[in-house]
DNA sequence: CGAGGGATTGAGATTCATCAATCTATGTGG
DNA sequence: CCACATAGATTGATGAATCTCAATCCCTCG
């Protein structure tokens, strides 16, 4: 099986299935009991694989599927009339794609994947149900939602009045403290980092230009560098206090 | 009774009942069936007023209450050490105010209000209860969210990749559409509308003073114009069209 | 009628965008 | 294994958008 652009290839021979699922505790399934999984997996239609920097799927289209991720980064975008693209989030192991206000309306929002990825892919139009028949699953939803808006809302914090070398430190601590939590890290100060220039600009509301004399500059003052798809942190403090950027707004909590 | 600050004052003398409620249909129990409305309505601890630019909670304090707009408006905003503020939306009629990701943890933004307003107060402590006992009103809760979070989306992009005098008309837009569809005013290009040029610039990322000079712009070229809180538009198509703005954006829509 | 907060305007500084060119790493085909 | 192609990174020069500082004006309200 494979999607209309060909981008997503199904997985045929032994998917991921949901009761041994490595990432379950951070996803949409987190809070289901065991014997319930084998019930909720059923409204999994398929697990995709899809190679880096291709769509997934494009604002304005028909949204076919729900997605968890299970593998890889992938980046969720607005496109303007004059092709400027606004990064919403960056998707990791354990987050949504494709939930929105409106299920049946078109995507109000582009995803691309960055890397090589899996995506667990639960068809639109049968989330309704899946949310009516288990409060776990409807809980959990409103959890994940929960945490994405607070991550949104310090997005707009550090776009609407930080600097650009603030907002570059607080999305660059935004991703490794997520990274560091979902692969339980702590040690390190590298993390594995995707990310062109361009797209740190797209997603800080900078130039790729503008990005690339910012990150010099905090290359040079010592506080980060990105090289190799590595981002390497040498002051984390400093970095946290210059982005204003507090790990604890990156946790999903248990709502009721 | 009274809080600490003295701002909200309980009304004691028959505050609004749920069933009777005039915006229950754009709120959280939009959705409860008529006959369960008297026990929701045991959640609410009060109804309090509000005077006009007063603070209802503040960023870092204990949440006590979850908060359902009943009258007025009010700014949920954030702000940054060096007292920039950023405000993350403007809530109206219906919207819910103090939900957030960890209801035990201190709050993540501050709220003040703009207008003279009264407001429903449920205890946060009672939330998960509250939602674990009536699944319309963690439905609704959902809905609620996952039209802020389009909102929020729609504000970065605008504040990420967009102009002042675009900033400036999509803001203008959503606030506009938003109001003439709480009252069901379709008829008139005005509505009231009690921002300082300041506040506007504090939603869009803007300085008050830059605000001021595309305002004239705007009013110069035919657009829009605001004048003793009241906010008229001229030609509502191009003003969506310069903004990036779409009506249908600011809806919510059945869930499950 | 005076006080005070917002609105308005001007001048100059700063940040960031734009345009243009070069450099570097990586992968590809011969 | 090398020449080449390509995408991303880097740097420079210039200009535009927006900010900052400062002054004045104009409502509104007591």
């Amino acid at each position: 099986m494979t999607d209309t652009k060909n981008n997503l290839v199904a997985i045929e021979h032994n998917p991921t299935r949901c009761n041994e699922c490595s990432v379950r505790r951070l996803a949409l399934f987190h809070g289901v009991p065991e014997a319930q999984l084998n019930w909720t997996q059923t409204y999994r239609k398929a697990q995709f694989t899809v190679e880096a920097r291709k769509e997934v799927y494009r604002e304005s289209e028909p949204g076919e599927f729900m997605f968890t991720v299970y593998h890889g980064w992938l980046a969720v975008f607005k496109t303007l009339d004059n092709g400027k693209r606004q990064i919403l989030r960056i998707a990791l192991p354990g987050d949504m794609l494709g939930f929105q206000s409106n299920l049946e309306a078109p995507m109000t929002h582009s995803v691309i994947s960055l890397t090589d990825a899996v995506l667990c892919a639960f068809p639109s139009n049968k989330i309704p149900e899946l949310l009516r028949n288990d409060m776990n699953v409807a809980r959990r939803l409103t959890e994940l939602n929960a945490r994405d808006m607070n991550i949104c809302q310090s997005r707009l914090m550090t776009i609407g009045k930080q600097s650009a070398i603030e907002r570059i430190a607080f999305f660059c601590c935004e991703l490794f403290y997520r990274v560091k939590s979902i692969y339980k890290d702590e040690a390190s100060d590298s993390i594995f980092f995707p990310l062109s220039q361009e797209d740190i600009g797209d997603a800080t509301g900078l130039t790729k230009i503008h990005v690339n004399r910012t990150l010099r500059s905090m290359r040079e003052q010592g506080l980060m560098e990105i090289h190799a798809k590595t981002l390497k942190v040498h002051d984390v403090e400093a970095l946290c206090e210059l982005g204003n950027f507090s790990p604890q707004s990156i946790q999903t909590y248990r709502l009721y």
